[in-house]
RNA sequence: UGGGCCGUCGACUAAUGGUAGGUCAAGUGCCUUUGGAGCACUUUGUCUAGGUUCGAAUCCUAGCGGCCCAGCCA
C-alpha cells in the first residue's frame, strides 16, 4: 500500500458513520476485502436446548445477528441437539421466544440432528479412509491412555484394527446391538498431540436414549466436535464464532472439515460476558432454583432473559448493553452498573411517569377543605411531549413517603421536616406544622398548612423550594405489592467463597424485599403484567403476571440515582470519624 | 508442569508503527416542579525489563500475571 492510499483511506475512514472496531468485524471486512467468500456473510447462533437463555447468550446473540445484519448476511438458528439426556423440547421453545424477543430473526431454523444421517454416512467416510476406529476401551480406560497435560498418551490395542471390522462393528453400534458405554467410534489423529483434543477425540457413543426429535432412532449420537464443525459446513457458515475455551478444539474442527473435504466454514472464538455479583453459570443458576434460592428461572434477579424480561428489561436496553461492553479476547468482568446504567437511559426516555409511595406516611392538610378533591394535572414524560397529561386526584389526607420527612432534619436534608416549606409534584406548597406520634414515639401523622395560590406547584410571587416529593390521595390511593431487588449475590464474584463453602454463601438475604402495602395512583389499578413506569423519585417499575385487577403487584427494575442517599452516606462517615477521632 | 489464549484509566473497550480516545463508575459545577434527566468540566491508564525504529500500547526477546484444556458434556 502506498502511503498516499493510506491517507485516502484515513480520510474515508473519517466519515460520521465510522463506529468502533473489533476484531470480529474486522475480520469479515478483511474478507469482503479479498473476496474470500464472494461477499457472503452467514452466521449462525447454535444453543444446546438444555437451559434458559442468559445475558451471557445475549451477547453471543448480538454478535451473530448483529455481524450478519450489519453486512447484510443470514443467520441461522440452529439447535445443537446431540446429548439427548439433557435436552428438551421446553427449551427450544423459551430459546426461540427469547430470540424474537432481543429482536433478532433467524433465517433458517435447524438442528444438529437434521444432519444426525449425514454425520453418519461421513463416519463411515472416515473409517473407510483409515482415520476413524472403533475402541472397546471403557470410559476409565480411555482416560488412562489418553495421558495428561505433561504425558502423551498412549495408542487404544484397538486403534489398529482393520476397516473392514471397524465397518461392522460400527454399523452393529448404529443397529443397536451394544449397551451404553461399552465402545465408541473414535478418530485416529495423534495420541502424542499436546492438544488434548487431538488425542484421538471420541466421535460417537452409544446412548439408548430418546430424541426429542428423533425419537427412538439412534442408539448412537455424534460428539459436539463431530457435529458442530459439519453443522457448519452444511449450513455453508462462513463465520462460526463461538466463546474462547473452544480455542483448542478449532484444530480438530479443521481436520474433522479438511478429512471430509466440505465446505470450510471457520471459528472464530470471542471472550464471554462475565457481570459482577451475577453467575453466568447453567450448572449454578439450576442449583438456585432447583434448592429454591429463587423462584424459578424467571425470578427476576435471575440473569436468565426470562428473569430480566419479568424484571423490566427492556430488549433495546439490553442490545445497547452488549454493544456497549463490546468484544475482544480478555477475560473481564464487566460492571453490573453498566447493565444498570443502559436500562435507566432506555426507560428514561420511554417509561410514563407516575406517582407510588412505597412507605407511606400520612399527611394531614388541616386547612383543606375537608371533602374536596382536586384532579391535578401531571405530565406522563417531562422527556417526552407525546406522551400527554393526566390527572391525579389530590384531597386533604394524603401519603408521602416516610424518608421524605424527618422530624431532626440532618444538614443538607432539603425535602419535609417542621416548619419547612416543600412543593407536592403537580400539586401545592405545603409547611409541615406539627406531628402525631405512636406508643413508640414513631411519627404516624405530620399536619400541614398548604398555600392554595400555588395550585400546580407555581407560586405565584416567585419563591422557591428547596425540595419537591411525591404523593398519593388517601381516599384515592391502590394497594399494591412491590418487590425490591437487590444483587442476588454480596460479593462481586460470587463463586470467590473461603475454603469449605459454596457460592450459596455470597447469597444477598436481602435480595427481595416485598412491600405489600404499597400506595399507588388509581391510573394504575389495572396495569398490564410486562408495562413499565417510573415511580417518580423512586426507579422504574414493572407489572409482574401476579399482578390481579384492581390489586397490582410491581418489580422494580431499577432505582433511580439517589444523590440524596451519596450525601447522606457521606455524612455519616464523616460524623462516625468525628467521633473515633 | 505440556499446549493454547490474553495483559491499555477502578470496570469495559478504541487507537491496525505517528495526538493514548470513548462508555460506565467516581468527583465538581450549572440547571431543574423527580436530590431523576440534561449540560459542562475534572481525576485516574499502555504488566515489567531489554531490543528494533526517526518514532512502539502496537513489532521482537525474556520475565511476571491471568484464563482455558486431561467428559463417552456443549
Amino acid at each position: 500500500m502506498t502511503p498516499s492510499t493510506a491517507e485516502a483511506e484515513t480520510g474515508a475512514s473519517a466519515a460520521p458513520e465510522s463506529r468502533p472496531s473489533n476484531f470480529l468485524r474486522d475480520r469479515i471486512v478483511d474478507d469482503l476485502k479479498t473476496n474470500k467468500y464472494n461477499g457472503r456473510v452467514q452466521m449462525r447462533f447454535p444453543p444446546e436446548p438444555n437451559g434458559y437463555l442468559h445475558i451471557g447468550h445475549a451477547k453471543a446473540i448480538c454478535i451473530d445477528f448483529g455481524l450478519a445484519e450489519e453486512f447484510g448476511g443470514k443467520t441461522n438458528l440452529r439447535f445443537d441437539d446431540t446429548n439427548p439426556e439433557k435436552e428438551d423440547v421446553e427449551y427450544v421453545e423459551s430459546i426461540m421466544e427469547d430470540v424474537k424477543w432481543l429482536g433478532f430473526h433467524w433465517d433458517g431454523l435447524y438442528y444438529a440432528s437434521d444432519y444426525f444421517d449425514r454425520l453418519y454416512e461421513w463416519a463411515i467416510t472416515l473409517i473407510n479412509k483409515g482415520k476413524a476406529y472403533v475402541d472397546d476401551l471403557s470410559a476409565e480406560e480411555i482416560r488412562q491412555y489418553r495421558g495428561t497435560l505433561t504425558e502423551p498418551g498412549r495408542a487404544s490395542p484397538y486403534r489398529n484394527r482393520p476397516v473392514a471390522e471397524n465397518l461392522n462393528l460400527f454399523e452393529r453400534m448404529r443397529a443397536g446391538e451394544f449397551p451404553d458405554g461399552s465402545r465408541v467410534l473414535r478418530a485416529k489423529i495423534d495420541m502424542t498431540s499436546p492438544n488434548l483434543n487431538m488425542r484421538d477425540p471420541v466421535m460417537y457413543r452409544i446412548l439408548h436414549a430418546e430424541h426429542h426429535r428423533t425419537g427412538n432412532k439412534w442408539p448412537i449420537y455424534p460428539m459436539y466436535d463431530f457435529a458442530h464443525g459439519q453443522s457448519d459446513s452444511i449450513e455453508k457458515v462462513t463465520y462460526s464464532m463461538c466463546s474462547l475455551e473452544f480455542a483448542d478444539h478449532q484444530p480438530l474442527y479443521n481436520w474433522f472439515i479438511e478429512q471430509l473435504g466440505i465446505f470450510p466454514s471457520q471459528q472464530i472464538e470471542f471472550d464471554r460476558l462475565s457481570l459482577t455479583y451475577t453467575i453466568m453459570s447453567k450448572r449454578l443458576l439450576r442449583r438456585l432454583v432447583e434448592e429454591g434460592r429463587v423462584n424459578g428461572w424467571d425470578d427476576p434477579r435471575m440473569p436468565t432473559l426470562g428473569g430480566l424480561r419479568r424484571r423490566g428489561y427492556t430488549p433495546e436496553a439490553i442490545r445497547n448493553f452488549v454493544a456497549a461492553v463490546g468484544v475482544s479476547r480478555t477475560n473481564g468482568i464487566v460492571d453490573l452498573a453498566m447493565l444498570e446504567h443502559f436500562v435507566r437511559e432506555d426507560l428514561n426516555k420511554r417509561a410514563p411517569r407516575v406517582m407510588a409511595v412505597l412507605r407511606p406516611l400520612k399527611v394531614v392538610i388541616d386547612n383543606y377543605p375537608e371533602n374536596q378533591v382536586e384532579e391535578m394535572v401531571a405530565q406522563n414524560n417531562p422527556e417526552d411531549e407525546r406522551a400527554g397529561s393526566r390527572e391525579v386526584p389530590f384531597s386533604r389526607e394524603l401519603y408521602i413517603e416516610q424518608d421524605d420527612f424527618r422530624e431532626l432534619p440532618p444538614p443538607k436534608y432539603f425535602r419535609l421536616s417542621p416548619g419547612k416549606e416543600v412543593r407536592l409534584r403537580y400539586g401545592y406548597f405545603i409547611t409541615a406544622k406539627n406531628v402525631l406520634k405512636n406508643d413508640k414515639g414513631e411519627v404516624v401523622e405530620v399536619h400541614c398548612t398548604y398555600d392554595p395560590a400555588t395550585r400546580g406547584g407555581n407560586a405565584p410571587d416567585g419563591r422557591k423550594v428547596k425540595s419537591t416529593i411525591h404523593w398519593v390521595s388517601a381516599r384515592h390511593a391502590i394497594n399494591a405489592e412491590v418487590r425490591i431487588y437487590e444483587n442476588l449475590f454480596t460479593n462481586p464474584d460470587p463463586i470467590d467463597v473461603p475454603e469449605g463453602h459454596d457460592f450459596t454463601k455470597n447469597l444477598n438475604p436481602s435480595s427481595l424485599v416485598a412491600i405489600s402495602h404499597a400506595k399507588l395512583e388509581p391510573s394504575l389499578a389495572n396495569a398490564a403484567a410486562g408495562s413499565r413506569y417510573q415511580f417518580e423519585r423512586l426507579g422504574y417499575f414493572c407489572a409482574d403476571p401476579d399482578s390481579k385487577p384492581g390489586a397490582p403487584v410491581f418489580n422494580r427494575t431499577v432505582a433511580l440515582k439517589d444523590t440524596w442517599a451519596k450525601v447522606e452516606k457521606k455524612q455519616e462517615k464523616l460524623t462516625n470519624t468525628n467521633k473515633t477521632s
